[in-house]
RNA sequence: GCGCCUGUAGCUCAAUUGGAUAGAGCGGCAGCCUUCUAAGCUGCGGGUUGGGGGUUCGAUUCCCUCCAGGCGUACCA
C-alpha cells in the first residue's frame, strides 16, 4: 500500500529528527490485539540502545510530536508496552486506496528471466505423492513470481537416459521378457484397458521397475545388464536405446496429464538425451578438464572415472570425491546438469532444437508444450534458455549434488551464476505407519517401523501413494458431495466442480506444510475437505457469491452495483468497525504476503494467509448479515467487503493454483 | 565419523525471522440450521516450546552442550 510507505518514511524523518540519528528504518509488525493499533514498530527499543534512553521515554516523545504535526495517512499514534510505537491508520484514506487498486505491486529483487524447473519425474514410473509435493511447490512458485511481473520459463527435466530407465528396460527385456514391440502392444492395451479401470501403462512400469532390485540382488552378475544398458542409452544405438526412448516418452505423456489434473503446466522439456547428442556434456567436459576442476582417478575406489574433488560446507571438514564419468565412459546426473544449467544461462554458447509435442498424443488438453530434440527442430520458437535467475525445485536429499553442481559452475568461472542458480529445498513426502498398514497391508511392518514417525517411499520397493489414485479418489469423495448439494444441475458442471474441489484439496495438502520438514502423508488427512483445507477458502468464496446472487434474485443488481464504491468506513465503531476493518486490513496485505513468500521461499505461508482470510471472512458472514441490513451504509459497506473478499481470494487462491467456484 | 534437517497441546502443524498473553486444524465435550449453503459458526478443556547452560530490556527463535529421530555422505537420482 502506498499509505504505507509514505507513513513509513515520515515516520523516519520525523525519528531522524527527534533522535539526531539518521539510518533509522522503521519495520512494520501487527499489534497483538486491534485495540492497540493497526501497525505497530518496535523501532524505539533500537533507539534505546544507541540514544541511551529508556525506550518508552523515547516513544513518548515521538509520538507526541506526532500527534502535534501530524503524520499523513496516520490517524493517531500511541505509545504501548515497554516502548512500542502504535498506529492508527486514516480508514477511509486506506480503504480507497485498497478500492481503487492503484497500489502499485512490490518489486522483485532481481531482473530478467527467471527458469523454474521443476516436477523432474524419472520417466519409469507412475508419479508419486513426493512428486506432487514438488510440482506444486514449483508451480505455486511460478505462479507467484509471474504475478509479481517476472518473466518466468518453467523446464521440466526429463532423465531419459539415467540408470532408472535403464533398469526398466532390463526389466522389460531380461524379466518381462518383451522386445520393443512387446512393450508397445502392451502399452497399447493398457492404454485400451484404462477406460474400464485397467491398469495404467505407468502404473505397470512401476510393477516392473520394483522387480528389477530383486532380480539383480539374486545374481550380482546382472549388474552388468544395467551397465551395458546405461551405456546404449548415451550413446542412442541399439535396441535398448529404441525401447528406452519409446518409454520415456509414454511415461512423459502419463505424467503431463497428471499434473495438468492439478493445473500444473510447462513451457518447455528439455531432454538428457539431447544434452548428450548435441554435445553439450562434452563442451562442458572440456572445459571442466582444462580448468582442472575435474580429473582422471587413477587409482583408489574410484579408478578409471573423471572425479570431483568437493570442498565441505566448512574448512577443515574432509574432501570427498563425486565421481562425474564413470569408468565404462557414462556420464552422471551431476555432470549432465552442470552442462544443463550452463545453459540455462546462455553460458554453454550451444542450443538444442525445439519442436512442440504432437497434440495427437495428448487428447486431454491442449496447451502448447515444446521439446527440445537433437535435429530437424522448428525454424519458429520461442527463445528459450537464456536466464539471470534459476529456480532448481529439488528435495533436499539432493542438497550434496546441488552442491557439486553449483562448485563446478564455480569452478568454470561462472560464479555470478552460480549464485543466481538457486536450490528451491524441500523435505520428502514420507509415509506414516497408519498409511502404510492401510494402503499396503501386504507390506511387512516390523515393530521397529511401526515406532517411526514416518516411512520413507520407494520406488524400488513399489512403496509408494500413486498421484493418479490419489487425485481421483478425492475427485470421487468430492463429487459424492457436490451431488449431495446440487441434485439436478447438469452432470458436466458437477463433474467440473468436483474436480476443482479435489484440485484445491491436494495443493492446499502440498503447501500447507513449511518446506524443511518432512511431510509425513496421512491420507485422512489429506483427504480431508474440512478445516484447514483448500475447499474450506473456496467455500468461503462461495458464501460471498452467494450474497450477490441473491441480491440479484431479491434487488435485480448484482456485484456489479457495488464497483467503485467507497463507503464509509470511518464512522464504524465498537466491535463491528473493528471486525471490518480488520477484515479489510488483512485482504489489503496479499501482494506483501506473496512477495515474503517468493523472497523466503516459504510458499506455506501464503496458503496458511488465505485459510487465514477465509476464517476472517467466515466469522463475518456468521455475525453480520448483509442483505438483511437495514442501514443503508453499513450494507454497503458490507457488500464492499464481500465484493473485495472475492477479488483477493480469486487472486491468492489463484497463486496456490486454486479455483474460486461460483459453487460448491 | 562428518554434513544438513527436525523436536512446540492427545495427534498434525504455525508463530510476522529476537517482540506484547505461544496460535490453528483434527480428535474430545457442550451448543447453533424457518435466516446470505452447517464443506460453516460459538464455547470448554488441553503447554516446563526435548533437557541443561548462556547472550539481553525481551528467546520457541541466536550461541554452547547433551538427548531423541530423520536424511545425506553410491560408478542411483
Amino acid at each position: 500500500m502506498q499509505i504505507l510507505t509514505r507513513l513509513r518514511s515520515s515516520l523516519q524523518r520525523l525519528i531522524a529528527t527527534i533522535s539526531g540519528a539518521g539510518d533509522v528504518r522503521v519495520e512494520f509488525e501487527t499489534p497483538p490485539r486491534p485495540e492497540l493499533g493497526d501497525l505497530a514498530t518496535p523501532v524505539c527499543f533500537d533507539l534505546a540502545r544507541r540514544l541511551r534512553r529508556p525506550p518508552r521515554s523515547i516513544a513518548e516523545e515521538i509520538a507526541k510530536t506526532a500527534s502535534e504535526t501530524g503524520v499523513p495517512g496516520a490517524a493517531r499514534v500511541e505509545v504501548a508496552g515497554g516502548g512500542y510505537l502504535n498506529i492508527f491508520l486514516d480508514r477511509n484514506a486506506f480503504l480507497s486506496e485498497l478500492i481503487s487498486g492503484a497500489t502499485p505491486l512490490p518489486v522483485l529483487p532481481f531482473t530478467g528471466k527467471v527458469i523454474v524447473e521443476h516436477t523432474n519425474i524419472n520417466p519409469n514410473k507412475a508419479a508419486h505423492i513426493g512428486h506432487l509435493r514438488n510440482a506444486v511447490l514449483g508451480d505455486t512458485l511460478v505462479r507467484c513470481l509471474r504475478f509479481l511481473g517476472g518473466e518466468v520459463e518453467v523446464q521440466n527435466y526429463i532423465d531419459d537416459t539415467g540408470v532408472q530407465v535403464a533398469d526398466l528396460v532390463v526389466g522389460f527385456r531380461e524379466i518381462e521378457r518383451l522386445d520393443l514391440e512387446g512393450v508397445r502392444r502392451l502399452a497399447l492395451s493398457c492404454d485400451e484397458a484404462e477406460s474400464s479401470g485397467g491398469r495404467p501403462f505407468d502404473q505397470v512400469c512401476w510393477d516392473t521397475y520394483a522387480r528389477v532390485a530383486p532380480f539383480y540382488e539374486e545374481d550380482e552378475r546382472r549388474l552388468k545388464l544395467r551397465a551395458e544398458t546405461l551405456k546404449a542409452l548415451e550413446d542412442g544405438r541399439g535396441a535398448g536405446a529404441e525401447m528406452a526412448c519409446f518409454l520415456a516418452s509414454r511415461m512423459i505423456r502419463h505424467h503431463l496429464r497428471t499434473m495438468d489434473r492439478l493445473g500444473v503446466r510447462y513451457d518447455l522439456l528439455p531432454r538428457e538425451s539431447d544434452i548428450l547428442r548435441l554435445r553439450f556434456w562434452a563442451r562442458a567436459f572440456e572445459r571442466l578438464r582444462e580448468r582442472g576442476a575435474i580429473r582422471l582417478a587413477g587409482d583408489g575406489k574410484n579408478r578409471g572415472c573423471w572425479v570431483m574433488d568437493v570442498q565441505g560446507t566448512e574448512e577443515g571438514a574432509g574432501e570427498d570425491q563425486k565421481i562425474i564419468v564413470r569408468s565404462i565412459g557414462s556420464v552422471t546426473y551431476v555432470g549432465k546438469d552442470i552442462a544443463y544449467q550452463l545453459w540455462k544461462f546462455g553460458q554453454l554458447g550451444r542450443d538444442f532444437f525445439y519442436r512442440p509435442l504432437d497434440w495427437a498424443d495428448f487428447p486431454w488438453s491442449g496447451y502448447p508444450v515444446w521439446q527440445t530434440c537433437s535435429e530437424e527442430g522448428k525454424t519458429q520458437h520461442p527463445p528459450f534458455g537464456g536466464a539471470s535467475r534459476v529456480y532448481n525445485v529439488i528435495d533436499a536429499r539432493q542438497s550434496y549434488l546441488q552442491r557439486v553442481v553449483t562448485q563446478g559452475l564455480r569452478a568454470l568461472g561462472c560464479s555470478s551464476e552460480a549464485d543466481a542458480s538457486i536450490h528451491f529445498s524441500y523435505e520428502m513426502v514420507a509415509l506414516s505407519p497408519a498409511s502404510i498398514a492401510l494402503l499396503f497391508p501386504d507390506h511387512p511392518l516390523s515393530d521397529e517401523d511401526r515406532q517411526r514417525p514416518y516411512l520413507e517411499m520407494s520406488g524400488r520397493r513399489g512403496l509408494g501413494v500413486i498421484a493418479d489414485d490419489l487425485i481421483g479418489e478425492l475427485e470421487r469423495r468430492a463429487l459424492a458431495e457436490v451431488e449431495r448439494r446440487h441434485l439436478g444441475r447438469p452432470a458436466g458442471e458437477m463433474t467440473s466442480l468436483a474436480r476443482g474441489i479435489a484440485m484445491a484439496a491436494l495443493r492446499y495438502y502440498m503447501l500447507r506444510f513449511t518446506r524443511n520438514r518432512v511431510v509425513a502423508f496421512d491420507i485422512e488427512d489429506a483427504l480431508s475437505f474440512e478445516g484447514e483445507t483448500g475447499p474450506y477458502c473456496q467455500y468461503a468464496v462461495v458464501r460471498a457469491r452467494n450474497i450477490f446472487a441473491r441480491m440479484r434474485e431479491r434487488e435485480g443488481v448484482g456485484r456489479e452495483s457495488v464497483a467503485g464504491q467507497v463507503p464509509d468506513v470511518a464512522r464504524l465503531q465498537g466491535e463491528e468497525g473493528f471486525e471490518h476493518w480488520g477484515l479489510l486490513k488483512e485482504m489489503s496485505r496479499l501482494p506483501e504476503e506473496t512477495a515474503a513468500a517468493v523472497d523466503s521461499l516459504e510458499l506455506s505461508s501464503l496458503a496458511r494467509y488465505c485459510h487465514r482470510l477465509a476464517q476472517s471472512f467466515n466469522t463475518f458472514y456468521h455475525r453480520y448479515p448483509v442483505l438483511a441490513e437495514e442501514d443503508p451504509q453499513r450494507k454497503k459497506l458490507r457488500l464492499v467487503l464481500c465484493d473485495l473478499f472475492i477479488k483477493t481470494m480469486e487472486t491468492g487462491l489463484g497463486l496456490l493454483g486454486i479455483e474460486a467456484p461460483e459453487r460448491m
